[in-house]
DNA sequence: ACTGTAAGAGAACAGATTGAAAACATATTT
DNA sequence: AAATATGTTTTCAATCTGTTCTCTTACAGT
């Protein structure tokens, strides 16, 4: 079913997928010439049309209310639940399926997924035993991030990070801890803290 | 069942979402003809047929109550944004009808709404500036609730509640604070702090 | 070089959508 | 009852927008 796109194809989709915020109207051919540069419609619609084979975008037979995609991606409003992290530990994953509704404006764009927090490693970061996190799927991350990183292959802990030239130091919040300073090989970046939510019930 | 809606149709849906308050009467199809520009009601007529069609519409059968909304825009998973909360200020309302996704676990049974914070008041408890609040509308709370409180009648809050005989009295967080006592009469409680979000983004 | 595929330009077409106008029907007011 | 306001229906023309075609160019690979 899910036929193989080409590059001009997939080029196309991304961009319907990352600017579908742009157009607060579902664009039509003519203006999605337009957004790429393309002076026939014509051609476009071939494209689209193998984006519609695909499933990938929604068919519209001769209507005229514009290009959407099929699942506005991210559709179900739930990102999968990966299991529970601690400090110093191993991501504890969860076996079943789970999935968690979270809000919009709590992830971004990328490939998210939910994590609950074990410990208070992070208590001076507002964050506490029992919270839930949004993590973008992310193997880089900007100095002064708040990253799950994966130490020495083992050890999965949610810090803020610094990376220097031949070195990464990673600064807990809680104060009763120290920042640990590591070789790059040492520290694997698995994601970066976009969103967080607590319960009080 | 939820037809697809053309252009110019969302167009419109927007246009009534948008501008409900500009009408304090629903409007009525000539009305609307001329904020949209139209000279013809038989047309618009048409396109409202379509939004009734829809369900996003009340059918109006040859009465002539104007047009109105099936359901007060974003009823689902929706709770109304009323504002800011800063410890020692009223809570300064929002003008406009804002909205915030929320997901089902963040909210009780209850009549809940969403409120920003302003300050560090709430530091130890993880609740940091800039996070929004879910807060379930109550007049009463339990020892030991989070509670939004008005104090004398001006003076908003967010605190730890605890109820004496004869006191009450308002645990903050922050230990640069100290807890207040009160008299029974002088804090009203206005609702029960049940979730909380933050954006890292 | 030859061939096949992907990509794009442009023209022409078909039918969906929109809007104006007028006539009609029903409710509300005088 | 008459007048007015408002919703409903119909007809028609103009325009917009998806569709189909043909032709051209570029590139990759036996």
């Amino acid at each position: 079913m899910s036929y193989r796109l080409t590059r001009r194809q997939q080029e196309i989709y991304d961009y319907l997928v990352e600017n579908q915020e742009e157009f607060h109207h579902p664009p039509t051919l003519d203006e999605l010439c337009l957004a790429l540069g393309l002076s026939s419609k014509g051609s476009l619609h071939k494209q689209i049309q193998a984006l519609i084979n695909a499933g990938l975008v929604d068919p519209m037979n001769n209507q005229r209310r514009g290009i959407r995609l099929t699942q506005p991606p991210g559709a179900e409003g739930e990102l999968p639940m990966m299991g529970y992290i601690a400090a110093g530990q191993p991501i504890e994953a969860i076996d079943h399926n789970e999935r968690m509704e979270v809000p919009a404006f709590l992830r971004t764009g990328g490939d998210c997924y939910v994590l609950e927090v074990r410990g208070d490693s992070m208590i001076d970061e507002g964050i506490l035993d029992g919270d839930r996190i949004v993590v973008e799927h992310r193997e880089t991350a900007c100095n002064g991030e708040i990253v799950v990183a994966l130490v020495d292959g083992c050890e999965a802990t949610l810090k803020r990070i610094e990376q220097k030239r031949g070195a990464v130091i990673l600064h807990p919040a809680n104060p009763n801890m120290k920042p640990m300073k590591y070789r790059p090989g040492q520290v694997q970046i698995q994601g970066v803290l976009v969103g967080q939510m607590r319960s009080y019930h």
